[in-house]
DNA sequence: CCTTCATCCGGACTGTGGTCCGGTTACGTG
DNA sequence: CACGTAACCGGACCACAGTCCGGATGAAGG
């Protein structure tokens, strides 16, 4: 009774497989800083990282899984900064300033790793529902809502509007940064 | 000077192109409709419409635009209702009227056909914004938010709601289209 | 009917995401 | 320390989207 699983994710892994999953995440690093998005192909993962294809699609579920974690850390700052940063972002804000700094400070994201975050679309389409921190996101805009008629739709709604492919379309057609941002904060001030 | 190229799009179409076009559209319903999303891969459409598969990509330009074409006889529907249909939809209704009735006939076209709409997204991600109908919807919503403060911008929310991976995800988490609905629905009427 | 030429056709080919399985290795137990 | 087993590893393999080009064919004019 003593050794009772604690509520950790995974029964932990095994030496190696911890050492590939660093060795594929420097490799996909390495790729993507030196030749672009169009370099990260994960035939091209798993030999800059010395190991069989079969390795990367074991640590990541797929290609979306592995762009997703090369974002992790950025996400989880903010994530963090939500939980328990300063105002106008943590939890000492109204409401209502929190969403729309949210929105700025998700908006930031999007802008510095657009290119990532469609690639992570590329393979799975959906990708973005399944990952974790989208159900994250929903659930503190959600609470972040509470004042409205569904709060929960209202949480989907903006969700919807930071949609990456989205957002490199408007700027495809032309719009700046600062009219994305201003159309998304004014929803999110609603 | 007398045949002076009418701004006809293309300068049409020889008869044997057009003649397979309509075998690989037959081909693709046929494979679609006995098969279901699964069976409507472009080798197999080329092979049922006793076609190279260079042509078919010829004739569609990529596996959106071939299930775009499919979709094109409702969607085209859709367009004249709201170009000149009666009221509601049609111009003869009010704005906030005729809002609310595309988003609800935008719905009921998205539930009949939301697998092939899910697929012509697997392909090419962000197909659905080059796909010529949707700046088409765009900018008829624009001018039915005429009022509002950014009307292009919401004219994009609304769309980005009835973006068929937001609602399929949805209704994976249990949302009755109802409710789906009431939700679109109110951000019409704003 | 014949010639010319732009257009079109087919299917082999490539690149990429993802799967599979025989052999190997790390870890818990006696 | 030896052993048994579950987890892991690698790379061959598959499916599918999309490209390419030599050869065929339709359209227009003589």
């Amino acid at each position: 009774m003593e050794d009772l699983p604690l509520l950790d994710q995974a029964p932990r892994e095994r030496a190696d497989a911890a050492r590939n999953r660093a060795l594929v995440l420097q490799a996909a690093w390495r790729l993507y800083t030196s030749g672009g998005v169009e370099a990260l192909t994960t035939d091209a993962v798993a030999q800059e990282a010395g190991v069989g294809k079969g390795t990367v699609y074991r640590r990541f579920r797929d290609k979306s899984g592995l762009v997703a974690a090369l974002l992790d850390d950025k996400e989880k700052e903010l994530q963090l900064a939500m939980i328990s940063g300063p105002a106008p972002l943590g939890p000492d804000g109204s409401r209502e300033e929190r969403r729309s700094a949210f929105v700025g400070a998700y908006l930031d994201y999007v802008q510095a790793h657009l290119d990532l975050l469609l690639a992570s679309e590329t393979a799975a389409p959906g990708a973005r529902y399944r990952l974790g921190v989208y159900q994250f996101w929903k659930t503190h805009l959600t609470l972040l809502f509470a004042d409205a008629q569904d709060p929960e739709f209202r949480a989907y709604t903006l969700l919807a509007l930071l949609d990456a492919g989205l957002i490199s379309h408007l700027r495809s057609e032309g719009w700046s940064w600062e009219r994305i941002r201003a159309g998304v904060e004014q929803e999110a001030r609603r």
